[in-house]
DNA sequence: CGTCGTTGTGGTACAGCGTACTACAACATT
DNA sequence: AATGTTGTAGTACGCTGTACCACAACGACG
């Protein structure tokens, strides 16, 4: 049962189907997307179950299935509510394309550490309505780049992936400590990597442990404290992207229109590897 | 009871318990590893239970956790599996940072395209002693860019959060295909775009299906396929890191020495944008 | 060789999960 | 007032991770 769309009820994808209650309703799937989204930044993604919904919402469990089919619909609102935030409000959008999409990246990263979770479990994360409006943005964000149609959707989606790339890996790998500048890592994390350099099997980061910016004296505990604290600058998001469109913006420079597939320009060609990644041909 | 790191008994973290089994064993890490990353590859990751990799272990369930404490720990033995086929084999590892980066790239996108569902879920993914060894390679392949630490550390970040970001975002929105180069959207995805855009809210997204690439000829569904099939290009991965060390190279190229923290040359700046990013500071 | 302690194996049991099924209450319409 | 529709939920089932416990297999030692 519950066929995916053939079978002639209802169709399958939430946003295909109207909000129940249309004309009596305790509840709104806005309602139930906001009070989920609260439990997750308050409690953790895990505490997202359909019996703590149901109770914060003061409903009965099973109240939830008729505003969301299954919990993967709960999920995608969760996801689109967030979208929300990433949107910048009417009117605020700079102008000219890099300060545009700068814009946009950075209100997607403060929406993204905001609710860490959306980065945690990202499978069934359908686009919905935000998600299109989010799309659109990005588009006049590219508008004045004067770029053919596919390189404009290339360099928009580059600055998509570019965020949740940068996003995901710092929300897992460093956990900045509130007060001030210090970075926290299981004590028995810091100890694993020492007991791994000392194996002698890693030249390249021992000799970092002897730059003179790292060392710290003997103290390869604070070595990689100062490592760690390096990779997890705040600065970092903002340099990395204006390098990313530094490098867009050489090669809008370059040749006039027709772009030209991928490596066009590469100084020194990755032939093998560049045949592994094209798999099919 | 099981305390992080402080009661005195054995460390939490499982690279610094010594395998059990040393005396005597009917399985081993190894194993397990490869018998889940087996089933998460084809039956999806969900598939992988404590019960289900037992089972074809030919192990009772709870025997599991005589190699694992709990289920965590078999999950950061599956991404330290994968991070395995990240590396580039000895001596493999093309000369020069730029052809080395992208080496290391390719070799990374391709394992998790192997295995999507690294990508599904990614918290509790602490970095094994792959993990390591992928920092180290990756340093080593810096190394002839004649960059000071801090930025060698984060060009190498760099490339695996596009990596990482690039990848994700591709094996959530768009799955291609096998034959050729048709791609699949879920019919009522497609029929949820048409409707959002019939409500004439997002004009750059209608002005898209004006170019003479995306027309289609009136047909909006095939219009969104091109434009699907256009972001979901395989070269755009390549494409998009040659950009991103385009830009990085012009960057080596302008001053000597002294990095400078975030937004140096950005010919707009985003200030309220960036203030918001800057949070705590 | 028998005994003991250690170590690997795994059955049972429990709390929690998503959700199918079902009954029912509340209201709009006739 | 009767009927149909729609929103609300209780109960129950199969699944999950895993705490607890019993036990088997082996090395070392008397």
């Amino acid at each position: 049962m519950s066929n995916g769309r053939g079978g002639g009820g209802q169709p399958g994808l939430i946003w295909l189907r109207e909000e129940p209650g249309a004309r009596r309703a305790a509840h709104s799937r806005a309602e139930i997307a906001s009070v989920a989204v609260a439990i997750a930044d308050e409690e953790g993604f895990d505490a997202v179950s359909m019996r703590r919904v149901a109770q914060a919402l003061g409903a009965g469990t099973m109240t939830l299935y008729h505003y969301v089919r299954n919990k993967d619909e709960l999920l995608t609102l969760m996801h689109d509510a967030v979208m929300g935030e990433v949107l910048v409000p009417e009117g605020e959008l700079p102008e000219g394309w890099r300060a545009a999409m700068t814009s946009i990246a950075l209100r997607s990263r403060a929406s993204f550490q905001r609710h860490p979770w959306t980065l945690d479990r990202v499978s069934d994360t359908a686009a919905g309505p935000n998600g299109v409006r989010h799309f659109e943005q990005s588009l006049e964000a590219m508008e004045s780049a004067g770029l053919p149609v596919e390189e404009r959707l290339h360099v928009l989606s580059l600055v998509d992936e570019y965020v949740f790339g940068f996003t995901l890996r710092e929300t897992i790998d460093f956990v900045p400590e509130e007060d001030g500048a210090d970075f926290l890592w299981p004590a028995e994390t810091l100890e694993f990597f020492q007991r791994e350099l000392d194996t002698g099997a890693y030249p390249h980061i021992n000799a970092l442990f002897e730059d003179e910016e790292i060392g710290a004296g003997g103290d390869a505990n604070e070595g990689v404290r100062r490592i760690v604290a390096m990779i997890s600058r705040p600065e970092r998001f903002e340099h990395g992207l204006a390098q990313l469109l530094d490098g867009v913006e050489a090669g809008m420079a370059r040749p006039p229109g027709k772009r030209n597939g991928a490596g066009r320009r590469a100084p020194r060609k990755p032939a093998a590897a560049a045949a592994t990644a094209r798999a099919s041909g």
